[in-house]
Order: C-alpha cells, then sequence, then structure tokens
RNA sequence: GGGGGUUUAGCUCAGCUGGGAGAGCGUCUGCCUUACAAGCAGAGGGUCACAGGUUCGAGUCCUGUAGUCCCCACCA
C-alpha cells in the first residue's frame, strides 16, 4: 500500500480533495461518442439568488446518483447545470439592496439598473454552484448555463417571434393578477391561494325612484368605488321587476343599472352581487357580456386613486375601514359578518394579489396543451410515479392563456416594438428597428417575460437550440428530469409544450419527482418558522456521504420526507462502517500485493460471498432501471454490513491467522468483493468509495470511471450458497443457545456435531471456533453427549457439553419451546401443500419451495424429537 | 366542490408486478472478541386504521367508512 487510510473516518478531510481531483480530471465531462449511448440530465437551474437548502440537496442528490450510475454504465453520461436568472426575486433582492442605499430603481434608470443587476448577478450567482459541488454533484461544468445568456438568450427571442407568427402569442387587455409589492403581473401559477379569515360585510344600495333598498353581501368594501352595476340571476322572481331599474351606489352616488346574468347564484347571500369589473375576475367576464364601463379605482401599489378625494392615497385596507365607517354613516351598512374566504397571494413575496384590468402579453395556450396531453397519454413522457400525471393533465385539460409580460426590469426584454407615430408594432429577433409604414426608429416594449418562459426552453436551449449544434443532436432529448411535485405547473408542463413546439419532441422521456424534505416534526422548512436545516453544516459535520446517502434512502419517490438527525447520523455509522472495514483488509494484505482477480478454486465460503454479490448487482441494476432509488442503497447498506462485515469479514480472520494458500484466496476475495461493494456504493456516497478506492488500487485509477458491476453468470453458485448457510445457521443456533444459558462468550466449551453433511462441517470447525466460542469442535464422534445444552437446526444437532449449567428440565422446556414452533411451521405448509386449490393454481416454482420449506421443518422436527429423547432417557 | 397522498413495531419509515411482516433509532441482556463502542452477539415488540369483496392465498387488488396531510376550483 502506497498510502493508508486514516485511522477514523473523516470526511472533512477528502472530500473538497477528491471533488477537485475529478473535476480536475475532466471526469464530468460528457463527449459526443458514437460509439456510446447518450445518457441526459439538465438540472433544474436554482436561483442565482438560492442558498443550497434540503430541497436542492434532494433533487441533486438523486440526479447525481442516476447520472454517476449511467456513466459508470458506460454511457455518455451530461449532467448539465446552470442557473436562473429568477427575474421577480432577483429584481426585489436588488432593490431592496439599493433601498438601502437610498437609490430607486428610477434614479438609476433602466441602464444603470442592468449594470448593476449584472455586477450582483456576478459575485452572488456562482455561490450556489459552489454549494452544489460540496454535495460532489457531478455536473460537466464545461456546458454550465445561465437562463440570460447569450445562447438562452437567443432561443427566447427565436421561441417568442415563432410563437407570435404562429400567432400563439398576442397582445391584449384582460384582467390579470397584479402583485402590488413586486409591481408586476403574475401569472395563473405564480398565485397561490389560502385561506383568509375576513368579513362579510352586508350593504343596502338604494333603488332609485323608490324608498327601497337592494341588499347584497361583499368581502371587499373598498372596490364599491368601481362598482358599474348591481347583478341579480336571470330567473330570481324576487327581483326580476328590478332588472333594468337603477340603483344608487352609496358614497359616490353613482347611478347603476340592475342587470341579470347566470353568474349570479340565487341560494347565496341575498342573490345580489355588486359588479365591479376592474377588480375581479367574475366581474370583469359580467362586465364584457353586459358592455359595461371599468372602472379603475387603485394605483399600482393598491392605493386609492386620486378621483375619490376621501380616499385617494389610502392603501386598500384603510380605504376599506374608512369606506365601512362612511356607509354606516349612510345608514348603507347592515350587518358585518366573520367570513373565511380563499384570497390569492404573490408566490414570491405573499402579498394578497389585486385581480387589474391591463394591457399585456399573453401565449395561447389551448394548441399547445393539446398535444402536451398527447405525449404523455402516449407515454412518450412518464412520470414516476405515476399518478402524477393525473396533475399535469388536470391542469392542462383547464389551462387559461399563460400571462408572459412582466413589469420588472431583470429579464428577457419582450421584442416587440412600437411606432410612437403610427401605432405599428413589430415583433422581432433584432435588438432595434425602425417602423415599416413610417420609417421612424421604434420604441422596445419597455416588459420583461416571464422567468419561466426561458425556463421552459431548458432542455434544448442549453444544448444550442435554434442551432442544430452536434450536442442537440447527440444529446437531445434528454432522459431524465428529476424536480419536486410543486413545480410541476410551473415548469415541466410548459418545458414539454415548448419542446414539443419548437423541437417536435418530448424534452425527456421520464419524469422522476420526488417530495418535500421537512423538519423533525413534519412541518415544512421555511424561513419564517425558522426550522430549515443548513445542507451544508449537516456536511460540515457528517460529510457529503452521509447527507447524500440519507436523503436517497427510506424513502420512495414522490413521497415528502422528514429531516431526522439521528438518520443522517445512522448513514455516517455506515460510512465508517465501511471505511474500517476497508482499513481491516488493507492492514492485513502483504506490502507487495497485487490484486489478479478471483483465486482459482475459492473455499464454500468465497463462493458464498461471492454468489452473493453477484445477484446484488443484479438486483441493484434492476432497481436502479425501476428508479427505486432507496430500495438499492438499502440492499447495499445491508449486504456490506450483514454480510460482508458481520460474517465473511469474521470468516477470514481465522484463515488469516492460520496462512498459507487459504490466507491468499481470502484475501484476493476480499479486495474482489470489496471493489464490487465500493462500485456498487459510489454513486450513492461518491466520496469515501472514491478515497477508498485509490488506496486500494494504489491510485492507479479512479472509481468514477469504473465499470457498474452486473450480474455475471459465471459467479453465480446457489449450491455453495445452501450448503455454506447450514453452517451459518449452525452458528447462529450455537449462539442462540448460549445467550439463553447466560455463558459468557469467554467461557468456551467443546461442540459435539451431528449431520448430515459431514463435509462442510468438518472444513468449517475454525469457524465454529473462531465464532462460536468453540474451545474444540467435533464432527459426528459418536461421543456421548450427557449433560449437555442443545442446539438443532435442520441440518445438524449440536451438543454443547456445560455439565453443572445444564439443567435437565430447562433443556427440554426450551427443546419443547422450539419444537411448538417448528411444529407450527409444518402445521401451516403442510396445510397450504393440501390445499387442492393451491396445488392446483400455485405457480410450480412456489410449490417447490414450499415443499422444500416443508422438508426442512420436518428434518428440524424430528432432530428435536431425538434430543428430547435422550433427555427423557437419561 | 373536485382530485390525490397517507394510515405497518414506542418513534421515523421501507415493503417492486398478491405467496408465511422488515430496517434505522429507542428499549432489555450480555460483551472493550487486536477494523470499527460511530462497534459485536442476542432478546422483546405489529388482529399492517376499520368494514366488506375478489382470490387457493391480501399489508399488497376492488368498494365503502374514519383520521390526517396536500393540490386544484370564480360562490360575491
Amino acid at each position: 500500500m502506497s498510502k493508508e487510510l486514516a485511522k477514523s473516518y473523516s470526511p472533512k478531510d477528502f472530500e473538497d480533495r477528491i471533488y477537485s481531483a475529478w473535476n480536475e480530471k475532466g471526469c464530468f465531462r460528457a463527449e459526443v461518442d458514437k460509439n456510446k449511448k447518450p445518457y441526459t440530465i439538465v438540472i433544474p437551474p436554482p436561483n442565482i439568488t438560492g442558498q443550497l437548502h434540503m430541497g436542492h440537496a434532494l433533487d441533486e442528490t438523486l440526479q447525481d446518483i442516476l447520472i454517476r450510475w449511467k456513466r459508470m454504465s458506460g454511457y455518455s453520461a451530461l449532467w448539465l447545470p446552470g442557473t436562473d436568472h429568477a427575474a421577480i426575486a432577483t429584481e426585489a433582492k436588488i432593490v431592496e439592496a439599493m433601498r438601502k442605499e437610498g437609490i430607486s430603481k428610477e434614479e438609476l434608470g433602466r441602464e444603470g439598473f442592468m449594470e448593476r443587476a449584472w455586477a450582483w448577478k456576478e459575485q452572488y450567482g456562482g455561490r450556489i454552484v459552489e454549494q452544489l459541488k460540496k454535495l460532489g454533484s457531478s455536473c460537466d461544468w464545461s456546458r454550465e448555463r445561465f437562463t440570460m445568456d447569450e445562447g438562452c438568450s437567443k432561443a427566447v427571442k427565436e421561441v417568442f417571434v415563432k410563437y407570435y407568427e404562429k400567432g400563439l402569442i398576442y397582445r391584449g387587455e384582460r384582467i390579470i393578477n397584479w402583485c402590488p409589492k413586486c409591481l408586476t403581473s403574475l401569472s395563473d401559477a405564480e398565485v397561490t391561494y389560502e385561506d383568509q379569515a375576513g368579513h362579510f360585510w352586508h350593504l343596502r344600495y338604494k333603488i332609485k325612484g323608490t324608498e327601497d333598498y337592494l341588499e347584497l353581501a361583499t368581502t371587499r368594501p373598498e372596490t364599491l368605488l368601481g362598482d358599474t352595476a348591481v347583478a341579480v340571476n336571470p330567473k330570481d322572481e324576487r327581483y326580476k321587476k328590478l332588472v333594468g331599474k337603477t340603483v344608487i351606489l352609496p358614497i359616490v352616488h353613482r347611478e347603476i343599472p340592475i342587470i341579470a346574468d347566470d353568474y349570479v347564484e340565487m341560494d347565496f347571500g341575498t342573490g345580489v352581487v355588486k359588479i365591479t369589473p376592474a377588480h375581479d375576475p367574475n366581474d370583469f367576464e359580467v362586465g364584457l357580456r353586459h358592455n359595461l364601463p371599468v372602472i379603475n379605482v387603485m394605483n399600482d401599489d393598491a392605493t386609492i386613486v386620486d378621483d375619490y378625494p376621501e380616499y385617494a392615497g389610502m392603501d386598500r385596507y384603510s380605504a376599506r375601514e374608512k369606506i365601512v365607517e362612511d356607509l354606516e354613516k349612510e345608514g348603507c351598512l347592515v350587518r358585518i359578518e366573520d367570513y373565511s374566504h380563499n384570497v390569492g397571494t404573490c408566490y414570491r413575496c405573499g402579498t394578497t394579489v389585486e385581480p387589474k384590468v391591463s394591457t399585456q402579453w399573453f401565449v395561447k395556450m389551448k394548441p399547445l396543451a393539446e398535444p402536451a396531453i398527447k405525449a404523455v397519454k402516449d407515454g412518450r413522457t412518464k412520470f414516476v410515479p405515476e399518478r402524477f400525471d393525473k396533475i399535469y393533465f388536470h391542469w392542462l385539460e383547464n389551462i387559461k392563456d399563460w400571462c408572459i409580460s412582466r413589469q420588472i426590469w431583470w429579464g428577457h426584454r419582450i421584442p416587440a416594438f412600437y411606432c410612437d407615430d403610427c401605432g405599428e408594432i413589430t415583433v422581432t429577433k433584432e435588438n432595434s428597428c425602425k417602423c415599416p409604414k413610417c420609417g421612424k426608429e421604434m420604441r422596445q416594449d419597455s416588459d420583461t417575460l416571464d422567468t419561466w418562459f426561458s425556463s421552459a426552453l431548458w432542455p434544448f436551449s442549453t444544448l444550442g437550440f435554434p442551432e442544430k449544434t452536434e450536442d442537440f443532436n447527440y444529446f437531445y432529448p434528454t432522459n431524465t428530469l428529476v424536480t419536486g411535485y410543486d413545480i410541476i405547473f410551473f415548469w415541466v408542463i410548459r418545458m414539454m409544450f415548448s419542446a414539443l413546439e419548437n423541437t417536435g419532441e418530448v424534452p425527456f422521456d421520464t419524469v422522476l419527482i420526488h417530495g418535500l424534505v421537512r423538519d423533525s416534526q413534519g412541518r415544512k422548512m421555511s424561513k419564517s418558522l425558522g426550522n430549515g436545516i443548513d445542507p451544508l453544516e449537516v456536511i460540515e459535520q457528517y460529510g457529503a456521504d452521509a447527507l447524500r446517502f440519507m436523503l436517497a434512502t427510506g424513502n420512495s419517490p414522490g413521497n415528502d420526507m422528514r429531516y431526522i438527525d439521528e438518520k443522517v447520523k445512522s448513514a455516517r455509522n455506515f460510512a465508517n462502517k465501511l471505511w474500517n472495514a476497508s482499513r481491516f483488509i488493507m492492514m492485513n494484505l502483504p506490502e507487495d500485493f497485487e490484486f489478479t482477480g478471483l483465486p482459482e478454486n475459492p473455499e464454500t465460503e468465497d463462493k458464498w460471498l461471492i454468489s452473493k454479490l453477484n445477484t446484488l448487482a443484479k438486483e441493484v441494476n434492476e432497481n436502479l432501471e425501476k428508479y427505486e432509488l432507496g430500495v438499492a442503497s438499502q440492499k447495499i447498506y445491508d449486504f456490506i454490513w450483514d454480510v460482508y462485515c458481520d460474517w465473511y469479514i469474521e470468516l477470514t480472520k481465522s484463515r488469516i491467522q492460520a496462512g498459507g494458500e487459504s490466507k491468499a484466496k481470502a484475501q484476493s476475495v476480499l479486495v474482489w468483493a470489496m471493489q464490487g461493494m465500493l462500485k456498487l456504493l459510489h454513486p450513492f456516497m461518491p466520496f469515501i468509495t472514491e478515497e477508498i478506492w485509490q488506496v486500494l488500487t494504489n491510485g492507479k485509477s479512479m472509481i468514477i470511471l469504473e465499470n457498474y458491476p452486473v450480474y455475471d453468470e459465471s459467479l453465480s453458485y446457489p449450491d455453495e450458497e445452501k450448503s455454506f448457510d447450514r453452517i451459518i445457521s449452525a452458528i447462529k443456533a450455537v449462539r442462540n443457545t448460549r445467550t439463553e444459558m447466560n455463558v459468557p462468550p469467554s467461557v468456551r466449551a467443546k461442540l459435539i456435531i451431528e449431520t448430515d453433511f459431514p463435509e462442510i462441517f468438518r472444513s468449517c470447525t475454525a469457524f465454529f471456533e473462531k465464532l462460536a466460542s468453540a474451545s474444540s469442535v467435533e464432527i459426528n464422534s459418536g461421543d456421548k453427549h450427557e449433560n449437555c445444552a442443545n442446539a438443532v437446526t435442520d441440518s445438524a444437532r449440536i451438543f454443547i457439553p456445560m455439565d453443572e449449567l445444564v439443567d435437565k428440565n430447562k433443556e427440554i422446556a426450551r427443546l419443547e419451546k422450539e419444537k411448538a414452533k417448528v411444529q407450527k411451521d409444518i402445521d401451516f405448509l403442510s396445510n397450504k401443500l393440501n390445499n387442492q386449490g393451491f396445488i392446483a393454481k400455485a405457480p410450480e416454482k412456489l410449490i417447490e419451495t414450499e415443499r422444500a420449506k416443508l422438508a426442512k421443518a420436518e428434518e428440524k422436527m424430528s432432530k428435536i424429537n431425538q434430543s428430547l429423547e435422550t433427555f427423557r432417557n437419561a
């Protein structure tokens, strides 16, 4: 060994070093290689404003496991990284920073602001990228992208112009969601609805020309300023004769009509609704149907406009209080009721959104949604787990046009130009243009695009689109998209229809959906609760491998999980176990050891291990193929800990002590199996496996580039597995009996074994001495076994002479207990096998294994009976 | 108002296409057995929410009920 492993497992000491080595040697670089199959994942680009949180950690871990596995399996595996400009979030951060310096956007101007924003991006945008590296993410950094880089911007313009020319993008005046804090429009997906406690104000509007009033209720009395009608259901007998008459709007004393519209529900409240087209999406629709005027009563920041001097400049909530007071003064307030209702809030800042009529750009969704629905119905893209396709379908089937313009500066500027003279609109990829009608220099639209417009193109814009580059031809369509269920609407859906429309292909064949990482009490991690766990701190304390293993193990796709410190600790303990196991085998290797492969004639226990590891490789690949990452990692864990460490290493100890040929064989098998396990585990725990690999192979190769183990028929030894299992169950039985008799391990005792399989038992006497505290072992010696404790398996009766410790009655009692257990098994199995239905319909293979089980149980029963008889006759 | 998840050992969760219930942590008993006490050897602990159904056979499939969590939806 050129280098030794440190005494104790300390991930901090090598993780960064290993990562740099991979990166410097170009291990993450994916080449266009016609002799290999491509496998591509594009990263869900984290926001440049972001800091790594547990959600990222989970997302990246899953992707890295897949990409490393595929890379080792002979694919040209590309994990394409990058970041998102996060329009609103970033702009808000920058504006906030400027505010602290006393500078406003307006003072700085658009150009100055953009300069500042780019500087901010340069300074902080790389932060999250560095954090991804701490996790071990094997991204191809040579291909790193940014949603506002030149290529992505080109793709955005290309797509926008194409949509416009096809009539898929239009500009129009509609009612949209407006965030009064971010001061921009929002798409439907960017609004989250929450139940809020509020009130129902019952008001009365005087019917003109009478002394009667029409009573109605509202949750937003301040919008009354913009009422342009009062509506009732046309079938409502109570109000039929009033339709066509007018009411006097309180406070403003404007005369507005009473109209009839199906939208009004007769059973709800008084069956009368005030109609405010400018501030409610439904009222807007009603207004369109009845040609009602739209009266806007609020400024962009949700303060009341100057048209109402008493309320001008008041924000919507203060205005509400004042208006309620004034209504009461006018005698128009009937009563106030507590009421809980659903209000839309901005998903970025949480402010209650204000419906607002304005001119915006929209993507016409119907024609785009249809192919996207079909692609999943046809199975060209599938969700894992499958159930998420329901969410996907539901959203697409009910989709409304997508508002894509945003009134902020940080983002892709809308490539539309206006002529101030003649009103001509031109949409072009060029950066400036002259009016085709009057030749005047045109003015570019001041709005920018929804950040998700560029993310929607991510799987192909990052690979060279609109150019048909080598990368695009080779790596596109991508294979797996890994993301949380919370962004299916924002992103997955939009990538689907964008890819189908612009590339004619689905962007990926599989969408692997994961859940949220919650805190130990099951609560969502959030800034306001302060319950977030910083992955970087966890890595600092336990290592990235432990965090990754914890995130990958013990949960299933699509389900939320809890972050529990003990789980990371136990993953760390597992790493420590592996560390020490490798230390042990290496300290027992000769100085000049050269691993040349498996020995010519392995011992039975060697074949037992080889065969089991071979089965493990098969199963792990199958599980990974089905995206059952947690199951795969659990199996590797069990193998390393139970099979390799607790059994095989213990078995080799006596052979290593004894020396000779058997020792040499054991050493080769130990190293061979260790290499296999390291490779199997590498995608899950990349750092520790690479560190051990380097030492084990004298730094001749890197495990990241090794071949992933697969099933190999020539390594399958079912007979030896069965044979050696007899020894294992015998050792367990002896341990059991000794524990029951409270015999400490330091007290050694002879074992007298009677068995029908003397050969294997004879070759394993050393194991009984080492692992079952045997002082000596006799096989079928015919020795008397008086005053012996009994251990019985289906293939052996084992007597442990313990003289005074043996209590005849206790022995009988224990054997009876064992007998009862075995009898239960026999009953169960023979019942099953006597069941005609079972024999007729169960698969042949199962019937065989059940018969074998019964035979074993009966074998054991007869041995117990023999032992019982011996005691009773003594 | 729709749709979905979840309910398995004291706690947190696995359990793939139906074939005698598992892990980690915790608990109890022994062990410093020279890789590992971040460990080793044992033990205890579950009518798999409830009620029906399909089946030779159900934690697993179907129906219903209940608790719980989430998503979507224009009842002012």
